[in-house]
Order: structure tokens, then C-alpha cells, then sequence
DNA sequence: ACCTAAACCTGGGCGC
DNA sequence: TGCGCCCAGGTTTAGG
């Protein structure tokens, strides 16, 4: 499910309701989201942990305790942080003061890790800082013979987008996905600069977008399926044309755009 | 270093 | 109702 402004939503929706708060106990219901450590270990060295913060890097939450380890979080498509069960919950962190967080997860493709320290997880920069800049991104793109979407895909260049938000930044900057990065002009480097940013600011806005899976930590709906331009729009109408949205794959992923707009 | 494709899983929706 | 098929918002890995 979810791609930075998910996880952006979810981080503000957990962090005030377990911090401070110690882990009492951990139910491990299905232990394949655990990676890198025994359930029984995992569980021995959370308890008694406090946490101090919930950060979020790209699409990781970071819960960070007093002792200095990570609890690392990463929801792949279908993964949900919920302070309520819901039909798919693999894990459940108990705290003190009587709060669950329940681990939902129906495809299995999130993860859960445990570090010692502050993990370095391999990531390009995180778009919606104010550091990033145009030149960032062309250092990212210029030289790269591949399709501009697989490059805004690939979290070790640029973290945080995922096809949601790659496919309506490209509709936004009105660039084809299938262009090839190392064709793109400065202006256009600029424009795509502009729409990722705004696109992701309006998705954390809209906190997130419920157009299958994803639902906040209270179990509630985002709203920027109701903003989305292009994605899983075929054979509508554009928006801004009326020429037919296609769908096209690209990097094995659905991709949608407006033939007449995004060239 | 760059680029591509397969693999990991389960569930929902649709057509017949 | 049931079955088969297609689709799915992510990342890792192996290979060219």
C-alpha cells in the first residue's frame, strides 16, 4: 500500500499514542514479516523498551527507544499499523498504558527488523525536503538511458515514491513515463522537480490515498483517490483533454498517463 | 555501473 | 456459487 505520504500519515497518526510508552509484550500470531531474528528473540529484546520517537525515513518507520535500538518497519503493499485488529494481523505490540498496535499485513511482503543502532538503510534523498533540489534530481536523471518512472521507482536514487505518485508526478510535470531520463531538457528536469514535490505534499495533505489497501492507524481512509489524475484511469477521459487515459506497463508496473498531454 | 526480469505472497474483482 | 484469470500502492536478487 503505501508510499511516502502513507507512511508520513501513519507515522502521525502512531507516534503521540505510543510515545513514552514501554513495550509489555509482543504477540507474534505469523512470523514471516520478521526478518533477521528469531520471534522469540525479537520479542525478549523489545520488552521493556521505551519508545522515544516514530520517525520516518521514505517508507520506513523508525521506532526509535531509550536504549538506542531501532524497530524498524516497512509495509511493502498491503502492511497496516492499527490501534484495532482487523482481519490479516500477524503482530501485536502491547504497551503500557493499555494501547496495541496491531501489524496487519495480507500479502506478506512487509517487514519488521530489530537494530542495535540507527540503521543505514540505503536510501536517495527524501523528495520533500527543502534540500532537495533540481540539480538533485538532475544528477539522478541526466545520465540514465532508462524510462524516467523505473529511475523515480528505484528508493537507493530517490526514496519515497511509489507508482502511485510516480504515475501522477509524470502527469503533473506533463512528461511521458516511457521517456528515457537522459532525453529530459532542463526545463523539464525542472517542471518534474516541481510535480513530485507537489504531488507528494498533496497526497500527505489529502493523508494518503485509499484507492485498495491502505487505511491510518485509526482505520481511516485517506482522500487523494479523489485528486488522482491518471492513476488506474484507463480508458477515461483526461481530465484536462478528454483524450483516453492508456495503460501501458512499465518496470513490470501498471503505468497510466494522458497520450496527449504527457509527451 | 547500469539495466532488466523474475521472485516473494495473498486477496479482491470480474467475466463466464 | 464457483472457477479461472487478471490485477495489485514494494523490494530483493540474479543475471546480462
Amino acid at each position: 500500500m503505501p508510499e511516502l505520504p502513507e507512511v508520513e500519515t501513519i507515522r502521525r497518526g502512531v507516534e503521540p499514542r505510543v510515545i513514552g510508552r514501554k513495550i509489555i509484550d509482543v504477540e507474534i500470531i505469523d512470523k514471516r514479516n520478521i526478518k533477521g531474528i528469531s520471534p522469540a528473540l525479537l520479542k525478549k529484546r523489545l520488552l521493556g523498551e521505551k519508545v522515544v520517537s516514530v520517525k520516518r525515513e521514505a517508507k520506513y518507520l523508525l521506532f526509535e527507544m531509550a536504549s538506542g535500538k531501532y524497530l524498524v518497519v516497512h509495509l511493502g503493499m498491503t502492511g497496516r499499523l492499527l490501534f484495532k485488529s482487523d482481519g490479516y494481523v500477524k503482530v501485536i505490540f502491547h504497551f503500557s498504558g493499555g494501547k496495541s498496535l496491531y501489524y496487519s499485513d495480507a500479502r506478506l511482503f512487509g517487514k519488521i527488523r530489530l537494530f542495535d543502532k540507527h540503521p543505514e538503510l540505503k536510501l536517495g534523498p527524501d523528495p520533500l525536503l527543502n534540500s532537495f533540489k533540481v540539480a538533485d534530481l538532475k544528477k539522478i536523471l541526466g545520465h540514465r538511458n532508462t524510462s524516467v518512472k523505473v529511475l523515480l521507482l528505484d528508493q537507493k536514487l530517490i526514496a519515497g515514491i511509489g507508482n502511485i505518485y510516480a504515475n501522477e508526478a509524470l502527469f503533473r510535470a506533463g512528461i511521458h513515463p516511457a521517456r528515457k531520463a537522459n532525453t529530459l531538457s532542463d526545463k523539464e528536469i525542472m517542471k518534474l522537480h516541481d510535480a513530485i514535490r507537489s504531488t507528494l505534499s498533496d497526497g500527505v495533505k489529502y493523508r494518503g490515498t485509499s484507492d485498495s489497501w491502505y487505511i491510518d492507524a485509526d482505520g481511516e481512509k485517506g482522500a487523494f483517490q479523489d485528486h488522482l489524475k491518471v492513476y488506474r484511469k484507463g480508458e477515461e477521459p483526461c481530465l484536462k483533454c478528454k483524450t483516453k487515459i492508456k495503460r501501458i506497463v512499465i518496470g513490470q508496473r501498471g503505468t497510466y498517463y494522458c497520450p496527449r498531454c504527457q509527451k
